[in-house]
Order: C-alpha cells, then structure tokens, then sequence
DNA sequence: TCGAGTATTATTGTATACAGAAATACGATG
DNA sequence: CATCGTATTTCTGTATACAATAATACTCGA
C-alpha cells in the first residue's frame, strides 16, 4: 500500500493556492494584517497577482488553522490573540510537551538525539555571542527535533499547531539573553532525561520548561502592557 | 468590539461549501468512503447537485480537518486512522479532558451545570431501556458541555477535533451496554467533583475516564481484530 | 431635519470555461 | 512480442462570468 505520509508541511507550496496560503499565514503571523482586519478577496488576488479562487481556497485552509474567522456572506476577518489565548495555550503545551518528552525517550533515534545535542552546543555558541535571531531559530527546531521523535503524528500535528499560533506573539522582538540561556539549559537537561532513558524526568522537565516560558513572558510585560483579558497581544518576549 | 466568537459548529450550514462539506465530513465518519478511496470533485458535485468550487471548497477544509489528503494535480484521498493513532488521541485526550475539567470547575455556569445534570439522568434512563443512540449523543453532549464549560476556546476547539476524530472509530456500531453505564457513571463523578469544586478530583477523574475508555476499547476488539500497528481501523466499540 | 424605503454599489457565493498535469490507451518500431 | 513514445482522456488548477447577499447612498415625504 503507498505511503501517503506526505510530511505535513508540504502544502503544495508550487500551486497558487498553497503560495497564497503560505505568504497569507505569514503575513498574519507578521502582524501585517493586524486582528480584525478584513481580507478581501479581490485585494488580496490582486496584490499576489492572482484570481479570487486560489484565495478563497487559501481562506478556508486559513480559516481552520484558526488564524481568520469568515462569516458568510460578510468577509474573512484576521482572528486575535489573547491574552487568555496565550496562556491557555501554554498550559495545554505544558501538557503536550510534557507527554512529547516522554514518548520521545522510548522512540528517539541516534540521529534525532544527535541533532539535539548539537543544537543545544550551538545555541550555547550564539548565546554567548549575543545572537538573538539564530537563538529564536534554534529553539525553534529543538522543539521541532522533540515532536518529531515522539513519533506520533496526532501530537506532533498538535503540538506544531500551537507552536505556530504562539510565535505569532514572540514575532520580531525576541527573548533577553538571560531566558535565552536559561531556555537552553532546560533543553540540555530535558535531553539528557531523554538520553539516559528517564522518562518521568523528560517529561516533568518539559512540562516545566514551558511553565518557565510561559512565566518569562508574563513578567518581561505581557500582562503589565496588555493587562487586560480581553485586549489583543501583539507582541512579547516570551521564549519557550 | 464586535464579538466575532461564532459558535464553532456552525460552519455555515447553509451554505453550499458548508453542506458539502458536511455531508463529506459525515460520510467519511460514518465509513461510506473508504480509507484511501479517492475523492474525485465532479462525481461529488454531481451527487449533491452543486458545482466543482463548493466541493473544492470543502475539500481544503476536509484536509486541514485531516479526514482526506489532497495530492497535489491528482486528487483527495480518504485518509486511513492506524490503530496506534486512536492510541495516541486517547492518551492526548485523557490529559485535556482532565484539563478541561479542571479549568470548568472554576469557570462553568450553573445552566451548563444543570444541563449536565440532567444530561447524566437521561443516560442512566436510557441506558435502563437499552438505547444505545440515544446513548451516544448523550455521551457526546456531555463532553461539548464539559468542552464548553472549561471556557477556553483553544482547548475547546481542540478537543472537539479530537473527539470528531475518534468518533470516525466508533461508528455506527456502539458500545456495548455495560461499558454505557460505567461511562455514565465516571460522568457523573466527574461532574459531583466539578460541582463540589474539587479541581483536582474532577482532573483525575476526567483523566481516568478517557484512559478507561480506551482500555474498553482494546477489550473489545480493536487490538484482536486489527492486530498491527500499521493496520487501518475500520470501526470498534470505545464509548468515550 | 429626520427617517423609511429604495436604488446602487461592493463583496461574497456559485457555476462554468479554459489551461495544465497526470494517467491511460494506443500504435509504431525494434 | 516488448517497449518506447505519443495521442487521448480524465482529472485537477485557475480564471472569469454571473447570481445573491449585505452595506451604502440616495430620494422622497412628513
């Protein structure tokens, strides 16, 4: 039987749909279009040169993703973040993190645990050089290299989703040096859990490590800015 | 500010996008297309008498929704569920749901309470007479409102994925009685916790309920009939 | 001046037409 | 008879045309 394992990501980026789709869910991450902004079809297919039907598609695949919210008839408005949003999903990433850890202890392979003991000494490297964009790359793809070795494309699926959702809020402005750092050592010894078979620990540490961020975030502004519930985030330093 | 918070399920119903996309969506549930059957957009389309752009439509939805894959240039394939899949969702589950009601402890209204309440009575009334249907919306019911109360729409939303998910499992072939009435009955602990505020019990037992749901699962069957872990699941008996 | 009702416009929803890619059928050639 | 290349067919991908709906502007009367 084929093997229909596409990698998820894949998401025919050479149709026009799929370049609309990526360069739209950019643009949104970004903050170009910011919450509750309309996206007209016609706008947004003139602007990439483009008819409405790859759009409207676009749109819906957008739509699922959680990233705008179309109401028939009326018009595809950008969905907010917030603030509530942010924590709730730190919470359930704390969870999903957690259990990923764990899964990830009996399943990792050679490579995988390679990769991450190179990206946390690289992540050292830049840490000490004060190299804030390849920081944000490499804790990007230590979590990438985590969701991959739990080997369960349910959570991994999941756990990417909201990935994504939340660095929407990290954007441009990147984490101090000192969470950078800080961030990094929780990887090292989540790793290490991993290596020496302790899955407990691994998941605990995990668990753990995005409480930390979620707290980082909290106490470098996020709450003090955007204090209220309701209000919409549009950026912080949070470093998970 | 205008509150765009929809309520999920809507998906314009009324539309034609969102019936085809219903009607798809149910018929891949219910096993009228096959894992790995081939989609192909004009076959739909004259089925429900609409054109190919509503199907389209709905197929980009039907894919983020993960129940098909659409190559790219060839068509949209009806995606298989494995039976280490169903594994990986209940033991994702069985952390949210215990989540969720931990957070619904806090958050929940007493109309949403009440109508638990009143949602475990007709289960137990049902499920005295042998109703297995009525059963099975009760059982869902209960955990929309359960998804509902935790009042976090990120966990609610994935929740529902899930449990949308899975349901594809569970089919038309329902549980057996006895499993019904020990569901019904970890509902009704679960709700007893969250009424007595005891966040933490209503965590557990949330936890419990998803793990054992599972554990009725394999008892009956699903592991017997479709041993490996590659295999396709076609249907099963789990009463969540 | 205000407001109800209506015309107008803008925008989405749907159907269809056309272009391009993939699969298939077919036929020539060795 | 096998095989390679090419026509044909069948699909998806995109553009456009048309219909329906919602928002806006306007007119007329009180």
């Amino acid at each position: 039987m084929a093997n229909y394992d596409i990698k998820h990501e894949v998401n025919d980026k050479y149709s026009l749909r799929g370049r609309v789709f990526q360069k739209l869910r950019e643009d949104i991450l970004s903050g170009k279009y910011k919450e509750h902004e309309e996206l007209k079809e016609v706008a947004i297919g003139e602007e990439l040169g483009v008819s409405r039907t790859p759009v409207r598609e676009a749109f819906r695949q957008l739509e699922l993703e959680g990233l705008i919210q179309i109401v028939p008839n009326k018009g595809a408005y950008v969905t907010g973040i917030t603030v509530k949003d942010v924590k709730d999903i730190y919470m359930i990433r704390s969870l999903l993190e957690g259990l990923c850890a764990r899964l990830a202890t009996e399943k990792i392979t050679k490579e995988q645990l390679e990769e991450m003991e190179e990206n946390i000494y690289l992540a050292e490297f830049h840490a000490s050089k004060g190299h804030m964009d390849q920081m944000a790359e490499l804790d990007n793809r230590f979590h990438d290299i985590l969701y991959e070795a739990c080997d369960s494309k349910m959570l991994e699926h999941t756990l990417r989703d909201y990935h994504q959702y939340v660095m929407r809020v990290r954007q441009k402005t990147l984490s101090n040096n000192t969470r950078g750092r800080a961030s990094n050592d929780e990887h090292r010894q989540i790793m290490e859990a991993i290596k020496a078979g302790d899955a407990d620990k691994a998941e605990q540490l995990a668990n753990r490590h995005m409480l930390n961020a979620y707290d980082n975030m909290v106490r470098n502004g996020l709450y003090e800015i955007y204090g209220e519930e309701e209000r919409q985030v549009d950026s912080d330093d949070g470093k998970n």
